[in-house]
DNA sequence: TAAAAGTGAGACACGGATGTCTCACTTGCC
DNA sequence: GGCAAGTGAGACATCCGTGTCTCACTTTTA
């Protein structure tokens, strides 16, 4: 048992980043303790919810500030980041499934920044040519946060190693955001080590070739 | 004002997935119906949310008939899903916020079928060299199902506009889960069209290089 | 026109989670 | 040992969303 705020903090995430509209039995159980010691440490529901969110984007903001973001290479800063983010990832999640919940301004005013410091990321390395530029920086945070969120939630739920996170969550999403110096047109170039059944389906244009015409930078 | 069932449950959604908390009265006053007639439409909020993940399924299940993922190229089977279930993106963030959040075995059950067969879809891809091998089929199923969540809070929110939907979903994830004939290292290779004020941040090596050493396939 | 059906607004009771309190118990300190 | 502080368990009261009902009004249909 742990009367320790952060301690109980911390068991309240792993309850509500899965379940949001968990009774405060089940997080006073989650923490060890009873609901009176829950109600000792924070007022109410309300200010636990808001204690945990306030937690989140601090976190976040943390690994913002770790990774440097606004200094070197984007590529490097978005790997830098990703280390930094993925240990709170679950805290992530928790944002994710909870963002537009909150009625405080002060939550809502972080959470923006804290995406504009992301979008900034997104919109220097387009500009520096690291990153594609048919993916619109707006776009490229949304996912690239949606993804932290997956590991975090995939980690919970036992369907990730949370050794391979980090990589995972590197690789696929560089993967898809960063420029590629050869091999221009990535649509439609199939590889075909292996013999594939190509068979009467495949014959259809799909419209996620299109490039959008409108772009940011 | 719509007494349509069908039109209840799409405002429905509009409001549930961004808050699924919401209270009757707000989905009621979002289908610009009084709460008397939504109760005489459903019969209360449990059958209700139910019915929202229910239809969420049946849509994805229908984006992954007739995407026909288990014929042809795994690319393009994967960009045929993209294009089928991007108009219904919104029902996936709502199936993404919610999906601990069902008692019914039968909802549960749906959803792990559908989860599966995104799995195969991986699975085989992988089996056949299109997808690569370091990122786990569960972690790209994950991921894919995150974004097409992600695609649907962005358009929802405004962030993304509904034309360049599908393109940016299948770029970013097949960028990143695309296994590539060149570059078989893509860690550390900055591009660096434009000259890149390299400060001393970008020394440290990141630990989101490192591949997992253990995998499926 | 008149009957029938459907809808909206409001009132009301119920249930469950929350918030608050008391009291017995344990733990740590003098 | 005795005191102080903290905790857990339980018993309440309260609030709020939900579910149900009634009634007036509008729209449709015969």
């Amino acid at each position: 048992m742990a009367t320790d705020r952060d301690t109980v903090l911390e068991a309240a995430v792993g309850v509500l980043s899965r379940r949001p509209t968990a009774h405060l039995d089940e997080i006073a159980r989650a923490a060890g303790i009873s609901r009176a010691t829950l109600h000792r440490l924070f007022p109410g529901r309300d200010a636990l919810i808001r204690e945990v969110g306030l937690r989140g984007l601090q976190r976040f903001a943390a690994a913002l500030d770790t990774a440097a973001t606004e200094q070197g290479d984007a590529q490097a800063a978005l790997r830098r980041l990703v280390d930094a983010a993925v240990p709170d990832a679950m805290l992530c999640a928790f944002l994710a499934g909870e963002n537009q919940l909150y009625d405080h301004a002060d939550i809502n005013d972080l959470w923006e920044v804290q995406i504009d410091r992301l979008h900034a990321l997104f919109l220097r390395g387009q500009r520096e040519g690291v990153f594609r530029i048919e993916l619109s920086a707006a776009w490229l945070s949304e996912a690239f946060f949606d993804l932290v969120a997956g590991i975090g939630w995939a980690i919970q739920d036992g369907r990730l190693a949370p050794r391979d996170a980090a990589f995972s969550l590197a690789e696929l999403f560089l993967g898809g955001a960063l420029r590629r110096p050869e091999a221009p047109a990535p649509v439609a170039t199939p590889v075909a080590t292996t013999p594939v059944a190509t068979t009467a389906v495949a014959t259809t244009h799909s419209t996620s070739d299109r490039k959008p015409e409108t772009d940011t930078p």
